[in-house]
DNA sequence: CAACCGTGGCT
DNA sequence: TAGCCAAGGTT
């Protein structure tokens, strides 16, 4: 659910997701398009797919316990080098390297003096931060580093002046220098992530199977409509159904 | 590696 | 207001 979303929205649907699924086991007992319906407006819904998919592997192969091993953890679906650290590192209290975009920005930041850090994740850098990080520390050093980059050294109005490592920052020592952005995100108004989230909503609010006729009032341009449905369809988050009316997969 | 994949709050 | 940005993963 963190998975490039903010912790605040976050907060209340994983309550709700725990209380009603509190094992692997319990979500993999139900249909996928039940995740999908309950993940809501959270964004990125294969998330959710993903997700049902790894506690039906968890409840399967792992005896219904989430994996504490590196290898384990990357082979479930939606897991990659983030997630893995982040639940060795948070869940068990490993020495593990949580790569996410905080811990990226204050090491960029205070070991680099960029104000930001570049595009992709490489080895390099990966390196670079697992070396950093004290051999005896447990989670604590990957803890501190993430709340000091989500709540101290944040993005767009960090607050050097109560940053606890400012003493030692190489951005702050050169006066904090811009910088051109790395990566700009597409517009999202009129996109096909736009039109799969509005035929989705439809099905999600929707009890059971939707009519061509409902998907077609949920998005005006029927190229760029049948496309975000091919789509869907493709990754699995809507499946056809009887008669020619389409669903949440079973 | 770049592009794609949702959504909403904040400036 | 339009753009930025958020505990990334997959192709």
């Amino acid at each position: 659910m963190l998975q490039q979303t903010p912790v605040d929205r976050v907060l209340p649907h994983w309550s709700t997701w725990l209380a009603r699924w509190p094992a692997p086991s319990a979500l993999a007992g139900e249909a996928p398009g039940e995740a999908i319906r309950a993940w809501g407006r959270l964004g990125y819904p294969r998330r959710a797919l993903r997700l049902h998919e790894a506690a039906t592997r968890i409840a399967r192969d792992h005896a219904d316990l989430v994996p504490a091993d590196e290898g384990s953890l990357r082979a479930l679906p939606g897991v990659g080098d983030y997630t893995a650290g982040a639940v060795r590192a948070f869940a068990y209290g490993q020495r593990a390297l949580a790569l996410d975009t905080n811990v990226r920005r204050v090491i960029a930041r205070h070991d680099h003096g960029l104000p930001f850090p570049e595009g992709a994740v490489t080895r390099a850098e990966s390196t670079y931060a697992d070396s950093i990080q004290p051999q005896r520390t447990g989670a604590a050093w990957m803890a501190a580093v993430m709340e000091l980059g989500a709540l101290v050294c944040t993005a767009r109005q960090p607050a050097c002046e109560r940053c606890p490592i400012a003493a030692s920052c190489r951005w702050l020592a050169l006066g904090r220098p811009e910088g051109t952005p790395p990566r700009r995100q597409a517009r999202y108004a009129g996109s096909d992530r736009q039109a799969r989230g509005a035929l989705l909503a439809v099905l999600r609010e929707a009890g059971g199977p939707v009519s061509q006729r409902q998907l077609d009032a949920a998005w005006p341009d029927a190229r760029q409509r049948a496309r975000a449905l091919d789509g869907l369809v493709a990754d699995g988050l809507v499946a056809p159904a009887s008669r020619g009316r389409w669903a949440l997969p079973d």
